[in-house]
DNA sequence: CCTAATGTCTCTAGGAGCTATAGGTTCAAG
DNA sequence: CTTGAACCTATAGCTCCTAGAGACATTAGG
């Protein structure tokens, strides 16, 4: 039993209502059994799956990586290969977007402190964003 | 004269043709003129503010943001302090999301290894992403 | 037991920032 | 002159939700 509604299920997963909803839609959470008067009731397999999926989309895997890891999930006896190159491949874009924002950070850094006349005119912000060696000849 | 195409302008830019006309379309960069044969010839003014744009929307401005930053630096007798809270304000969310993505590194890191046997069944992939302690009571 | 508040239902539209497609015109190279 | 690439417009689609409207269900208080 302890069957949970919706909001129970969304406050306990961390998702929100019309999320769930939304997963359910396109096929990544399955349709829940329903009660009397026609409400969402779900159990702990499925409070299981939401947390996996809420967990995995803060890591910034896509929906699409995510439905992949649950598909490996429910066939315990594929090579884990395919789950492991899913985090890898995933670990290099994280690497390279840590690397990019370390970089603005600098940026705005230099910015944020550059700022000691009061019109604009003078100001390196904009001069600053206008963009270095960007364009390619 | 110099008159660049959108597809030069795309390539030194770094954006790609349909955004540029998007752009267009929403008022963040000018119509420019055309072309007897009615296409886009493009100027270095425009090269630069798109280099602008690009640089700042590689550095995670929204295009509201841009379009502010791009006010200001068409109204240099206004006061800076607007351009440098939009630069501070981006900073603290950049700090955060720093901070975010390097925890997702360690945690990708430790999947990424965990993964010495050959089947699921075995993994640590899937039950590393199913949740540690997300789920609240 | 009744009522009021809150939660849930479906359906539809919007939002950010593009990207892709279709069906046509124009331009530059050979 | 002819081909093929680049360009044009217009529209639809993409990802991942979020918000709103209008109606039914459930629950807590009195």
């Amino acid at each position: 039993m302890d069957r949970l509604t919706i909001g129970r299920l969304a406050a306990r997963s961390g998702c929100k209502v019309p999320t769930i909803r939304y997963y359910e839609q396109i096929g990544l959470m399955a349709a829940p059994e329903r009660s009397e008067g026609n409400q969402r009731l779900y159990d702990h397999a499925a409070l299981q799956r939401l947390a996996f999926i809420r967990h995995a989309r803060d890591l910034g895997f896509t929906l699409d990586d995510i439905r992949d890891l649950l598909r490996l999930s429910e066939h315990p006896e594929l090579s884990c290969a395919a789950a492991d190159s899913i985090a890898r491949r995933h670990l290099d874009t994280v690497r390279e977007r840590i690397e990019s924002l370390r970089r603005l950070e600098s940026e705005l850094e230099k910015i944020a402190t550059a700022c000691q006349s009061d019109t604009v005119r003078d100001c390196r912000v904009i001069e600053m964003l206008a963009g270095s060696g960007e364009l390619r000849k």
